[in-house]
DNA sequence: GCCAACGTTGGC
DNA sequence: GCCAACGTTGGC
């Protein structure tokens, strides 16, 4: 099993969305990135864990545990004219983007925001900490999962 | 709104 | 294939 972490804007979708849909459970769009593709592609099982992170808003920082629910298929936006995730250059029968569906095992309540992330000596390898960091899914290991979310049941 | 960092594009 | 210009991300 393998662990990531998702950063999702939530004015967009937010983890009380997530936990709002059906299954508690959201088809994660919009991920126009190669790398961060690939890890959905290529490294990403059904039951891999997923820290629900929250970015470009005014408390980012890890929000809810959750994990993988789907194999990675296409992301139905590329091909939508409407979606601000429309992707020209994308064809149907060469999909360039995906998707994996993402249930929401639980919320972070309080959740562990990006200063006490930082506080965290045992936390300040995280790729999410990094300086430059832009990766929306990045990989997280064992050691960082076990200390974000291993007292928690889910986990 | 600012700006550092990074990814992508496109001319050559 | 190089690399400058441009666009985006995302914290502050």
């Amino acid at each position: 099993m393998n662990y990531w972490l998702m950063k999702s804007e939530p004015e967009e979708v937010s983890v009380d969305d997530a936990l709002a849909a059906p299954q508690a459970t959201v088809p994660w769009t919009g991920v126009r990135n190669y790398q961060a593709r690939n890890f959905m592609r290529d490294g990403m099982r059904v039951g891999d864990g997923v820290l629900f992170y929250h970015s470009s808003c005014a408390e980012p920082g890890v929000v809810g545990i959750a994990r993988v629910a789907s194999a990675s298929r296409t992301d139905p936006t590329q091909f939508d004219r409407q979606s601000p995730y429309f992707d020209a250059a994308s064809k149907p029968d060469a999909p360039r983007w995906l998707l994996v569906d993402v249930q929401v095992l639980r919320k972070l309540d309080p959740p562990l925001l990006l200063p006490q992330m930082r506080d965290r000596p045992e936390l300040a390898e995280m790729r999410v900490l990094q300086k430059g960091n832009r990766l929306s899914i990045t990989p997280v290991d064992a050691a960082h999962w076990a200390a974000i979310a291993g007292s928690l049941e889910v986990a």
